[in-house]
DNA sequence: CAGGACACGTGAGGC
DNA sequence: TGCCTCACGTGTCCT
């Protein structure tokens, strides 16, 4: 409960029982209550130096508690401020709409950068797929990962737009990485709310006729053997 | 200041002066200060009819502010729980923790998704390049976006990926539009430390000389037009 | 004025 | 015990 003894305590100490020396921030006018006013039954001591050095220690307590809130108020808002300062909003937008902004705000990011933990990162020797439904739900949508190894040809990407088109399949990210003639391909998709799990499937068909198409066909045309990661997920 | 005279009014209001019904919540035993404590020099009018109404609508209007500020908290923190859900830390974490790990997440994650908004998205007719050095920054690395808009051909994107890695420029992103043979990339990069400002104008220069290379040689061999958005940046 | 948003000081409760 | 975090009710300013 808020509303404890402590102001009462105060207010007698104000009118010359048991007080001692109360630090500043007290607001209340000076001996505004006759001191006939008894006030033998409170629970404040009227007299004895153990006394003295305890409500000292209690007030200095309470001092440091009143700053260390104060600190901790400055911090909270701190932080709030440098969220103003990093979202699109000015600076006086208040408290609880900075935050659903800020909830929305990581949401949507969230999305956009899925983690891509649980594939490998560089091309193996063996051909690969893998499509893995997310957990990541997005406006009733389903995403998910999928990902080719195989070997690189320079119409591979094509192909795999062609699929993803006609699958209806809205890639939000994609991750390449070629090394000594062979390709990763790790794709972030997004499926049409009306048919999030079979495209799934359709993907997977799709991209084993890929690796058919791709297996006994002529070297890749590039001039180059290369080595890199075009997009590095964090 | 916090410390107002409402304390002292309840606490007078309480001993008889005053006093007209005042709702639950106070824990003040009551009449625990004798009567003979005078108060006439108080701002309470002590009868009249007006004076009832007045109070009460002074009550009143406490109750709702007390009620109004008890939802204002709710909604701030029933936010910050939703911030608690979506982010990798438990439900203990203390609010000011809490805060500070979100502006991380944001600011980590903002990097990540730049937004593609000030160059065009869908390929144009005319060849274009364009580098910007943003204003983002990830610790100490510049961070720029380069945009190449040209005839599509299929060694294309190994040519970029030559360039960008001889100059030493990580990837963080890159969208790629296709439409009616002719494509747009844009690329996020991120420059060393060491030379970042260099690499700005040496990428503008590769993609330049990459430009040349791409006109005047035969059209693109793909087989199918296409019209694709791989990225879809937000 | 009513109402909202904020900072404040304080009590409770957890280590 | 002491420190820290939180919720609370309140005063104050703004609109």
């Amino acid at each position: 409960m808020q509303t404890g003894n402590s102001e009462l305590y105060r207010f007698l100490a104000q009118n010359g029982v048991g007080y001692y020396g109360f630090p500043g921030n007290i607001d209340f006018p000076p001996a505004t209550v006759p001191s006939s006013c008894s006030s033998s039954f409170y629970p404040l001591e009227v007299s004895g130096t153990t006394d003295t050095t305890a409500q000292d220690r209690a007030l200095a307590a309470l001092k440091n508690h009143k700053e260390a809130e104060k600190r901790r108020r400055e911090r909270i808002n701190s932080h709030l401020d440098k969220l103003r300062s990093i979202l699109p909003c000015n600076s006086k937008t208040d408290k609880a709409s900075l935050l659903a902004k800020v909830v929305q705000r990581v949401k949507e990011l969230k999305q956009q950068t899925l983690e891509i933990t649980d594939v490998e990162t560089f091309p193996s020797e063996s051909d690969e797929i893998a499509v893995l439904s997310s957990d990541h739900l997005s406006d009733g949508r389903l995403i998910f990962k999928a990902s080719l190894c195989c070997e690189d040809r320079s119409d591979l990407l094509p192909d795999l737009i062609d699929i993803l088109k006609s699958l209806h399949l809205k890639t939000l990210r994609a991750d390449m990485v070629t090394l000594g003639g062979r390709i990763r391909n790790v794709l972030i998709v997004a499926a049409d709310k009306d048919h999030s799990v079979e495209s799934v499937h359709f993907l997977q068909n799709a991209l084993k006729s890929l690796l058919k198409r791709s297996s006994g066909s002529e070297r890749s045309k590039r001039r180059r053997v290369l080595d890199h990661k075009i997009i590095i997920p964090q």
